[in-house]
DNA sequence: TGTACATCAGTGAACGCGCGTTCACTGATGTAC
DNA sequence: TGTACATCAGTGAACGCGCGTTCACTGATGTAC
């Protein structure tokens, strides 16, 4: 399984440069992060993968943990992705309230898709080095909307205080609240004791916990 | 950091058995954990600790995931132990309503409590291997009482029920909502963006966390 | 358009590290007589 | 109460592993003339 694929000592290209060797060990990281969370992020490997030699990553990388914090910032730019897609789904036409809700929920719900979809990956985006940032719009972190996943789950619930759906006094630190519900059970689910249980009663549990989430702010 | 402490050459003890050498390692790898998480518990470190052969560990455990093991269950007692600190510490005479809802906040306190006073022994806690026993009352999982956290936790939701707090039909499954919400804060405070929040808003947090659980229950 | 040259991306070999685990051993202990 | 002996907890040395990282190098590329 350590030996499997892509071993071989001829490397794969027949150019002696490579092309973009950045963007393929940043793709090989993040496959490795993908498979097996963010200790699977290994210089050895991600090199292995681009058909390079070891050391060749330090031309693009100063370290492990600078590819390491790369993957993260594309993690979490994947997370901001899959919250984007939910709430491109939702169904237009509906009045301020109803669609404030929907996109509470379809914030929540994108998170929680995206830590059983990639859990790997997901585990290394919110790996340590990583301090709230309320400013710092890093693009690198962002999704399509330009925001990134803690972004656009303020926007969310900026929408349900204006919509009337709740009492402003409780805005402030509101975002902090909803996450945590939404993160423990995306990791209950993806690598702690709810691991394992059936993918149904997961979507039900998930839709529970957001009516808890949106009846409880 | 690495070679710091107890690095001595000569055993620590002046008999040729050690006595207790299976508590010995077991305690050494809690306080691994504690240190630096499930990562860390590391069984040449811990028989260095010990102050014994590396190899003499395989007298006691059958390998490294074993030792693990052992620390993992302890970990979880000591979880059971800081929840049911917790509920100790309420004041009595309330009625059965009031008791009820103290009860379950208790338990969700004395939760992020720990994982806050010790988040290395936490996460190792809660690492992989464990899926979700509705059952199995290991003894070496549980606190004091008997009961491991998850149990703790449900006994604090029948109480809201059976005190009217919440409806029948919302009381299946209702321990995960709350343990999500909760282990979520846990995690992206002691691991996450949340860390190096100042305590006292973090305690704040907490406890407007848990009346969200309450009120959306 | 052609040539000389500086740049710097990738090479090949090697390092020291700590890890988990296996081997054949030794010697303190407790038990049977 | 004393002696012989089996047991088995801990020893010492060694293994192979993959890792991150450093070194002096080579040779394709793009640029200046």
């Amino acid at each position: 399984m350590k030996k499997s694929a892509a071993r071989q000592s001829a490397p794969l290209r027949d150019t002696y440069r490579h092309g973009d060797l950045y963007r393929a060990l940043l793709d090989a990281g993040i496959q490795l992060a993908t498979e097996g969370g963010p200790q699977a992020v290994v210089l050895r490997e991600a090199t292995r993968r681009a058909g390079v030699a070891p050391n060749a990553a330090y031309r693009h990388f100063e370290s492990r943990q600078a590819l390491l914090e790369a993957v993260r910032k594309a993690g979490l730019a994947a997370v901001a992705r899959s919250m984007e897609a939910q709430l491109a789904a939702i169904p237009p036409g509906k009045d301020a309230k109803a669609a404030a809700s929907d996109a509470l929920r379809a914030v929540g719900r994108g998170y929680m898709r995206f830590a059983r979809e990639h859990s790997g990956l997901f585990r290394a985006a919110f790996a340590p080095p990583e301090p709230v940032e309320e400013v710092s719009p890093d693009p690198a972190k962002a999704g399509d909307s330009g925001l990134n996943p803690f972004q656009l789950l303020g926007a969310a619930i900026d929408r349900m205080q204006e919509a009337g759906l709740m009492p402003p006094e409780r805005r402030p630190g509101a975002e902090f609240l909803a996450w945590s519900a939404v993160h423990g059970l995306a990791l209950l689910v993806i690598d702690g004791p709810l691991r394992n249980l059936p993918a149904a009663r997961i979507d039900a549990l998930g839709e529970r916990l957001l009516d808890m989430v949106e009846k409880g702010l």
